[in-house]
DNA sequence: ACCTGAACACCGTTCAAGT
DNA sequence: ACCTGAACACCGTTCAAGT
């Protein structure tokens, strides 16, 4: 992927950090403590030196988060050995190891909506589900559409997880959404107070891969038959 | 929905700025700059008070930003009328509204996946759509799971369409897929590299109600025969 | 070329005091 | 009860200078 303004070895003073130790050490504090506590002063102390230091090997601090995502992946991916002999699988295949990995670092939620997920690493996957759908009967065209709309679906699922998790862990109080179903009236609302206290547990539910498999079913029967 | 401890009329000092104006201001804020320009001190000097002032009436900037949201759900969403006769196009109507009206306040990614969207004026369309979905022969906790589904797919939508379009507006150096894209290798990846030119249009494509139906018809497939 | 120090222009929120 | 002023504990980033 773009590798960066690599630094010219010709001439001038030798550095003292390089970009991989700038991103090790964010890896550090963002699993230790959190993506909101990686701040580039902290790091900067972290590694000891200046946070403007950091500005020479990264453009800012968006640029950091994107290479720790690119990190992450490459580190993470895993492409399934040997792939699945059916098309339909291998798209199952690829967006669940996709999912996988994003899910277990929910501090990607502030980079995970950039542009699509375009890190080297993952391309290899994209091209396994396009693939996967076009032989299952799409065109190109729609395969790319299938493939963002299975992406969209990724990506809710695992942003709307992270952030809830995240509030559970920060707060005591109740949820909004608890008082909220705590005041139900059921003559106007008669499944919802019905569901009210299942919500809780069904919401907990990892229920990716049944809501993948059925967007699947319904991506691939809408092929012009 | 929760409206906060009122404001006891009973006795002292009355108010000089209300719950009210200050959702007002916010609103206005957020529409003309954006919502990264709302903060507690803008706010504040916009109202011609302190920040302070605020946190008496609101207990912190996340609760501000959810009044907003359930303001401008209260505001915008329209129940359609007359509600369709098949209860697959139900599903769908609500689903739509739901995703239009947030569609058209970007602004709201920050509190989007607080929890589910659990705006009072939104819980009448989960109630649509989980009624759709048992009509349509699923169980109750089956409709509940196939909301959820729902709701990742269309936050999902949003959340990804909002941030590119923000980075978009905010920036004009090429994106990182773009980067990314010009690097393809076509003897890896060859379905991505003839898909490369096409992929810029056919991600401005609207297709979120495409996805959906093909979402619904998969939930409804799934159903035990 | 690489790094430092100081500064700019901000944040959300707490605390103690005023009316 | 409601509001104010001052302060706390931070941010990301720019700029000018040092080696």
């Amino acid at each position: 992927m773009p590798r960066p303004p690599a630094p010219r070895k010709t001439t001038g003073r030798p550095a003292r950090i390089s970009r991989e130790e700038i991103i090790r050490t964010a890896r550090r504090i963002v699993t230790e403590d959190g993506a909101d506590r990686l701040t580039m002063r902290r790091l900067a102390t972290e590694i000891g030196s200046t946070p403007m230091a950091l500005y020479h090997h990264v453009r800012d601090k968006e640029e950091l988060l994107l290479l720790l995502l690119d990190d992450h992946a490459a580190r993470s991916l895993r492409r399934p050995e040997p792939p699945p002999a059916d098309p339909r699988d291998r798209v199952l295949a690829a967006a669940t190891a996709i999912h996988e990995v994003l899910a277990a670092c929910p501090w990607i939620v502030e980079v995970l909506t950039a542009d699509d997920l375009m890190s080297t690493s993952a391309l290899w996957f994209v091209e396994q589900i396009v693939a996967g759908l076009t032989e299952s009967g799409l065109s190109l065209d729609e395969a790319v559409r299938g493939y963002r709309t299975i992406w969209y679906y990724t990506a809710g699922e695992i942003l709307v997880h992270a952030t809830s998790a995240r509030r559970r862990s920060t707060d005591d109080r109740p949820t909004y959404r608890d008082q909220v179903f705590a005041a139900l009236d059921p003559a106007e609302l008669p499944l919802l107070s019905r569901a009210a206290p299942r919500w809780t547990p069904l919401t907990a539910e990892d229920t990716y891969e049944q809501g993948l498999r059925a967007l699947l079913t319904g991506l691939l029967s809408h092929t012009p038959a």
